[in-house]
DNA sequence: CGATACATTGAGGTTTATCAATTTGTGTGG
DNA sequence: CCACACAAATTGATAAACCTCAATGTATCG
């Protein structure tokens, strides 16, 4: 079992969040949820709430166990309580990307036609929200207000794609490197966490394939930024942002 | 003015679809209009298609003009009812990226929030249906099924983006124009047209910038593809698809 | 503490971009 | 209707960015 300190840290980051909910089950633990208000969920009154109780079931995965995979039926939709996803595409030769990571707070499944349209895999230990779609087609009935909720969540997913559309399409590895390390940093503020120094919780691997780039890549650029004095590298998986307007002007490609 | 057989032929088609319905103006225009089976109005009755005429304006644009810019606020929304749009993001520098193609049928305004996150500009002359948001808000209260279209919608072009993250990050030059070569030609299908020979409504340099590459890559991967017999430039704005499953295999990376 | 995975660094190659010239096509005006 | 002007597309030569392959270093976990 893994207990370097960084994933020591996340598995008790995963029973607090998910042990509380559940101690009160019998109490509406989606009212006690506490990414509620990250959430979807954060659409629904006390009564509506109860009725996500009564759908809801909790799922805990380890660092790299595989939540479903490309093509697979889409029978469920979830909302991470806890650790970071990675959402992911393969091409034949074994070529992948990255389409997104997700984090506390984060809706999973709205991309979802028939079939998921991407894999989707544990890059720490995780806790999730897990809801049938038929269930969650039967509360939408009774609560319209989850789906403008839902709505809102696509607009802003699609305002990120294309943001990430761009990245890909013109942008250099030092400005991509630039954008990651300041999305990161926007995302742990937006859930309450610090904004600096940022954890990053993926491998350099993912963030290649992420960013369109390779391992290789990913790690000299950082090392350039670091030499700049833009960054400082607490550890692998730690940076402070030293410079942020400085990078956020690379991120933009001024 | 433009008297070349390709601009002449669009021009007409614009003037088809839109006289129509506005010369029967007092009778439901949108009753009449020929691509709501495409458009988010097919998910509206009779009675709901009067509230539309109500609020609805007409706009045509020559190609070239612009139809908003990225910042503004995004006071509208559209329904392309013929010809081509571009949408786009520049950087600083000049550097652009054609984030999407809009055809006859589409739906123009989904990923706006409080403004326009991207510039739109007429690829061909078009034709739309102009719609202010306040109205459309207002017409979602009495129709939320228009509320639900909107959600299906943004999923599909959700899915949609993945895949051109997925292009943009890993796949090659030829994989790239394989793969829009074939997306011009299954989104002539769904709109009733030919699937074979495709038209290119746009130029070298637009299609570069929607798949991350310069003009002259453009051209010259189509020289490729054409001097590999899987297709046949009719004209520089016209390709006949000769070997499809030969295109579909380079296209997903096989 | 040793094994293993992950990250970094280096050398060299490939793809695509850049710069430049030519060809082709389109629109305008005679 | 034809010729000229201008824009778009193609082609070529060279360069740059990033990738690939390989070796080394470093952190993590049993």
């Amino acid at each position: 079992m893994k207990n370097s300190p960084t994933e020591l840290r996340f598995t008790e980051v995963s029973q607090l969040t998910s042990a509380i909910p559940r101690a009160k089950s019998n109490n509406s633990p989606c009212a006690a949820c506490e990414v509620r208000h990250l959430a979807v969920c954060s659409a629904l009154q006390d009564e509506e709430l109860k009725l996500l109780d009564e759908i809801v079931r909790f799922v805990d995965l380890s660092a790299g166990d595989s939540l479903f995979d490309e093509g697979e039926p889409a029978a469920n939709v979830y909302n991470l309580t806890s650790g970071t996803i990675k959402l992911y595409k393969l091409l034949p030769d074994g070529r992948r990307q990255v389409t997104g990571f997700l984090f506390a707070g984060d809706f999973l499944g709205l991309a979802a036609s028939e079939d998921y349209i991407y894999s989707a895999e544990a890059v720490t230990p995780v806790s999730l929200c897990k809801f049938s779609r038929s269930d969650l087609d039967i509360l939408m009935e009774k609560a319209p207000q989850l789906e403008r909720r839902l709505l809102s969540l696509a607009r802003y997913e699609l305002a990120e794609a294309q943001d990430q559309i761009l990245l890909l399409g013109r942008k250099t590895a030092k400005e991509r490197i630039a954008s990651f390390v300041l999305m990161l940093s926007e995302r742990a503020v937006r859930r309450g966490e610090q904004d600096n120094p940022v954890s990053i919780p993926m491998s350099r691997n993912d963030i290649g394939d992420y960013l369109g780039l390779t391992t290789e890549t990913v790690s000299r650029t950082l090392t350039r930024l670091r030499s700049s004095r833009a960054i400082v590298m607490e550890s692998d998986r730690k940076v402070t942002l030293v410079e942020r307007q400085v990078l956020e002007e690379i991120a933009e490609g001024f």
